[in-house]
DNA sequence: TCGATTTCAGTCGTACACGACATAAAACAT
DNA sequence: ATGTTTTATGTCGTGTACGACTGAAATCGA
């Protein structure tokens, strides 16, 4: 039995269980809005700038545009977004928020406190505070 | 424009970002070894201790057996598990390790360290202990 | 300026991940 | 003992994720 494939010294494992089970806890709100954790980052990117390329959405969510594309697809059939040419670069396709998918900002604006309460039950905000550093820093060494 | 919506604000998209881009980071070795991320933490649950059913191999990756069931099936088609059908429990499936999946030990028990001194290059070692804790208390709360 | 290269978005195939549901077997209650 | 409930596993449908590849448009280079 080698120490290091013991599955409890892991960091992988710890961050793959711990995105997965938080994204879980936000589960509920979405069910509400009728969006998925993807999608709200999407919509997320957009209330902070709108009308954007699918390329710009993809980097900064670090995923591929064959992952986003499909994604964007679903949230047009939803009414969320609208996709169109580009006019400078024809290549391009720009995604620009709907009415619904604007007005959906009021409907999210509390859900990252409410989830921030849950989380702090049972972490400090300041033990919290010092894990974004090191996030950033994994993020930023591992993001290729 | 509500400071909690901004993306860079939100601690679960890092959670999620750096779970990706690990898992990304040990593709090359699985690639090698004709295995995904979620079989190789499969693969450490059996190395630790073989012959254990589908529940428990669930439990212990806080995911549904709906998701190892099909998971189980893909490894049991590779060749690296049998699954038998309970003696004391005849509802239960006894996930075994292959001579093909024990062997497969050997041939793994280096990569941990090799993906840990690629972290190491972008975050020190102690941070890194300093993690785990965190990650812990989060994933118990969260845990249901 | 025009052929080679790069970039943008997309399709396709495979593998998770999970909610809803199904089925059989074990455990429980009376 | 037998009907009810719970548990273990599984199927099915939907939505990510990503590697390999494609087609069209922009860019680059000689």
């Amino acid at each position: 039995m080698y120490e290091q494939l013991k599955l409890d010294n892991q960091l992988c494992f710890r961050l793959y269980t711990a995105a997965r089970l938080i994204a879980g806890a936000y589960g509920p709100y979405f069910e509400t809005l009728g969006i998925t954790y993807p999608q709200y980052l999407v919509l997320l990117i957009l209330w902070e700038k709108d009308q954007q390329p699918v390329n710009d959405i993809a980097k900064r969510l670090y995923l591929e545009t064959n992952t986003v594309t499909p994604l964007l697809q679903r949230m047009e059939r939803q009414g969320l977004v609208t996709r169109v040419k580009g006019e400078v670069d024809t290549r391009q396709r720009i995604v620009c928020l709907t009415e619904a998918g604007k007005a959906m900002e009021e409907q999210a604006k509390d859900i990252p406190n409410q989830l921030g309460a849950e989380v702090v039950k049972h972490v400090s905000a300041d033990e919290l505070k010092g894990i974004i550093p090191f996030l950033d820093k994994l993020i930023e060494g591992l993001r290729d």
